[in-house]
DNA sequence: TCCGAAATCCAAAGCGCTTTAAAAACTCGA
DNA sequence: TCGAGTTTTTAAAGCGCTTTGGATTTCGGA
């Protein structure tokens, strides 16, 4: 059943009964009413692709995935798969994933653009004047960050967590817990997620007079197997932090098994804190110790990546708006004062 | 630049060109020259709205993500998507993911073969005579199943590990370390992968002329506070189990802190071997003994499914098939002969 | 030299929708 | 009752590609 069908059905023109559909205002409101019947009655349904064709609106979000035998995707991409998707379902939106060669997404970018692949796109883990960014500007696509870049000449749209504020609290705590010499185990520095997290470390001392000793931090892809490492590094070093601070729950992971290795105690000897997405499959309260968090729920900000999405593509969201959440910082036992 | 715009630059008509670029052989070689040519220097590149329009063919393949506030995106995915990706990539083929409510996916897969939003589709997780794979059969869109289904009429194609011979094998190590009570912490037995390894177990167990205890298998979606329970459940029990077989390293991790705060040494007093899927985030081999595995990797598997999707959407595969991959076995420390 | 087959190329008809420009129908006050 | 002004409806022109059905050229063999 297509528009022509029906409409003969109906004995008015495709435009009228089309504009019916469309919730054009110059239809007849009684016409209208026909017109929904019967469409529902036939179960009509515009078909897409001669819409796309006709408008250039595809009902479809984009997403530049990079790939390549060497790039693992980040295992928070899921969670946040699920709030994207849980929203964009009530919206009839669509997801599109285009693979790129992580060296080049620039063609990918460019060619979902030019074809008019996707009506909006979302970029997450971005760097700080990440040249995704830049382009898309360019390019005049309707965007929104997951995260945030700095150093860039125009404004943009995004949705980030404070993790600036996040990691200056959470070392805020330890200074009141009387901790000094405090670590950071890290993410990728080169994303802006991980500098911000290190500028709230460093803030939250330079408050106390304190400042981030450079054998402190340590920066890597959040793999347990890093985390196991860099907390090895640290607590093995004569001058072993007394507390920790570390990006990602999997991470942490490694931390605990190093600290056991090494008969190091949390909280006895070491405290530790670390980031939670809130992953459905690994929950900080059921750590051997209970790991106090800075915590922010990554599928929430995937529902509201697409909700703005949405809304962007309708019309009801324009011009560039940042929104920065707050980090719950969740106090667990992982954390005490500092050992004498 | 368009198609029209082109033949005009070429003096040539759009039929020409268009049968040029795709290779149809009504056309002078020399005049195929011209036209790739030209369309090279120019960029042209087909519009694909306009090309999916007049074909039909889309150049996408779909997933159907079943989605919901309870519902939990597996992790096993975003590795899957890795070869998926990867291999995609290559053939400039893009994946739609279209959230469904969980409860209702047949209308969206209806939706996507309705509108021929996708050229493919794949299937994950399937159970037991799966009423995605029938529909999709009777829509007669083709597709691929990661994973198996049993008790349909019909055949379709599939890949698949072996489940059923991972487990048996493993099963069969541990009764040749001596091992009487083994037990099973499975993942969803609404699954096909769970209900083979179940078999597998008991496959083994039965060779021996043993059979599988009720109490020593267990069934939850995979997670690590899951693992903890079963394992809890497990090793208080009276007649704990020597070997503990686990569906997945989440769950293993729990597994692992279970014997921990029940002071039950690994393998001293109770052998583990996981199912390792093959995250780059968690690697057995670091666990705090080796963890003993049955591997297979699912990165290759969406690659293997990504490929087989192209070449079904081209033509190059037809009819139904079927494919079982074998899986490692990977003896790590983790496991032991039976404590005396 | 001529003819039928093979090789090339082309005009035009879709594909199914939206939207522009204009016609038809309807109001309502003078 | 007429006609300007509004509503409502329509025919037709895209959107940019593929493909059908035909026309035109080329070429080998009689």
């Amino acid at each position: 059943m297509n528009l022509k069908q029906l409409s003969q059905m109906l004995a008015l023109s495709q435009t009228t009964v089309s504009r019916a559909l469309n919730g054009y205002p110059e239809v007849n409101e009684e016409t209208r009413r026909r017109v929904m019947d019967a469409a529902k009655r036939h179960g009509y349904r515009p078909n897409p692709s001669a819409r796309r064709l006709a408008t250039g609106k595809t009902g479809m979000i984009g997403y530049v995935l990079p790939t390549g035998a060497s790039v693992d995707i980040d295992p928070h991409f899921v969670e946040f798969l699920s709030g994207l998707g849980d929203y964009a379902r009530s919206h009839e939106l669509d997801l599109v994933l285009s693979p790129a060669d992580a060296e080049d997404q620039e063609t990918t970018y460019r060619r979902i653009v030019a074809n008019k692949q996707v009506d909006a796109v979302y970029i997450s883990s971005p760097r700080p004047a990440d040249r995704r960014i830049a382009l898309l500007h360019a390019l005049g696509i309707p965007f929104i960050v997951h995260g945030r870049s700095d150093g860039h000449e125009f404004d943009y749209s995004y949705i980030d967590i404070d993790n600036e504020g996040a990691f200056r609290e959470a070392t805020r705590l330890l200074l009141q817990l009387g901790h000094r010499r405090i670590a950071l185990i890290n993410g990728d520095m080169r994303e802006t997620f991980a500098i911000h997290r290190e500028q709230g470390v460093r803030r939250a001392l330079a408050g106390d007079g304190l400042s981030l000793d450079e054998r402190h931090i340590l920066s890597m892809t959040m793999t347990e197997e890093n985390g196991y490492r860099a907390a090895r590094r640290l607590l093995e070093s004569a001058d072993a932090p007394t507390a920790i601070l570390c990006s990602s729950l999997i991470m942490a992971l490694g931390v605990v098994r190093a600290a056991r290795d090494l008969a190091v105690s949390i909280p006895g000897d070491v405290s530790l804190i670390a980031h939670d997405d809130v992953f459905p499959w690994l929950r900080p309260e059921n750590f051997s110790v209970p790991l106090a968090t800075t915590r922010s729920s990554i599928r929430a900000a995937g529902a509201r990546v697409a909700e703005r999405l949405a809304a962007r593509i309708s019309g009801l969201e324009s011009g560039s708006r940042g929104e920065v959440w707050p980090v719950d910082l969740v106090v667990r036992s992982s954390v005490a004062g500092v050992p004498r």
